[in-house]
DNA sequence: CCGCTGAAGAATTTATTGATCATTCAATCG
DNA sequence: CGATTGAATGATCAATAAATTCTTCAGCGG
């Protein structure tokens, strides 16, 4: 059973090299296969189809940033520049990686259409960093009482939308768009320190 | 001149119920043209381009919308309700819009595409109205006090920009998106009443 | 048998060609 | 002489055919 993970892990990464190189669109199973000394048939041993393939990527790309994400939750930082800490790293390692492999931004892109689910699964494992940095904050008297931290974590991610995948929301410099990061956790931790009031929707 | 005037109306009256039917791609300077009973060379007399014309369809749709930001930010509602309010109105619009006239979204893409400085203009207009009821909201102790207004601005928008084209960056439905809405303007509405300190950017 | 191949089929992509389109401008009209 | 046309032009698009590509699976080999 170890041989048949070493078997993935060289697909991955014949795939990864290639994908980051030529693109999504531009490398093809064949390809892949021929790195790794197998036939393209075989590599669905392995791998349900090519969309797998680059939702592995994605996988162990996130990985990565969990643990970073983990690291900066459990610190003993202010919970407020822990918050900052997150989002600031997911910007940074985002765009470079998108600057290094401008191709990665394809797989995104594939993902994003193809794979919602597989983007909200992200998005909810980063929230439970972001409970934890939220409810930590609250017993340092730091924030407010939350009620319902995922909530809350849910609509501070809605708020920082657009510096998940920087480059395919806009086309600001990286110093520019840590200075919008920064302006908008500014008001958020003002907001979860003032305490947030739940208003019913406005009628029209 | 009103002649010239009441032609460009025309052109772009025919040109609008084009697009709206059949999008801006299968859209045709001719068949506008002959909408109008005018060849499709001399509509450059009235119109520098194809996008000129959708800019202009644009601009009329925005004017609407900033006649109504006017009212509302005149309004002698609380400041924080007015604020609501904006971007509630922004989201039923356009949703609505691009709901009765899916190739409204086209036209949308287009621009953001071809005239990126358009849509800047759009979003500084707005930041006029979004001004006036954070200067009001100061004044009467609902806000506290806000060093740069323009900045908090931007930074206001920045936050909610998912909820300006909303079919163009997720496919949640209206109450879904409202309830979105809702919830981080309940964060940027306490983070307002707090005041909120500028924070330097974190190292890394 | 298990693991793998390579041929086969369905779907997609690419290449190529012809048609259409946006735009310009010299010629015409009123 | 200003306003308008319609032909000319280069760019883009559509259509089709050819080639690739993803994916499956019957069968081979260890």
């Amino acid at each position: 059973m170890s041989d048949k993970s070493k078997t993935r892990e060289q697909i991955l990464d014949a795939a990864m090299n290639r994908i980051k190189h030529y693109g999504y669109g531009k490398t093809t199973m064949s390809e892949i296969a021929s790195d790794c000394d197998m036939s393209a048939g075989n590599i669905y041993r392995f791998f349900a189809s090519k969309l797998d393939i680059a939702e592995a990527m994605a996988r162990q790309f996130n990985a990565e940033l969990y643990q970073s994400y983990s690291e900066i939750a459990r610190s003993d930082a202010p919970p407020a520049q822990r918050l900052r800490k997150v989002f600031h790293y997911s910007l940074d390692q985002t765009f470079d990686a998108i600057e290094r492999e401008a191709k990665i931004l394809e797989v995104a892109e594939v993902l994003g259409e193809e794979r919602p689910l597989f983007m909200n699964e992200g998005l909810a494992q980063e929230r439970i960093y972001l409970c934890t940095i939220l409810e930590d904050g609250v017993a340092r008297g730091d924030f407010a009482p939350i009620k319902d931290c995922n909530y809350t974590a849910e609509m501070i991610q809605s708020a920082l939308m657009k510096y998940r995948f920087p480059q395919l929301f806009s086309r600001l410099t990286l110093p520019k768009l840590r200075r919008e990061l920064n302006g908008v956790l500014d008001i958020i931790i003002a907001g979860l320190a003032k305490g947030i009031e739940k208003t019913p929707e406005i009628e029209h």
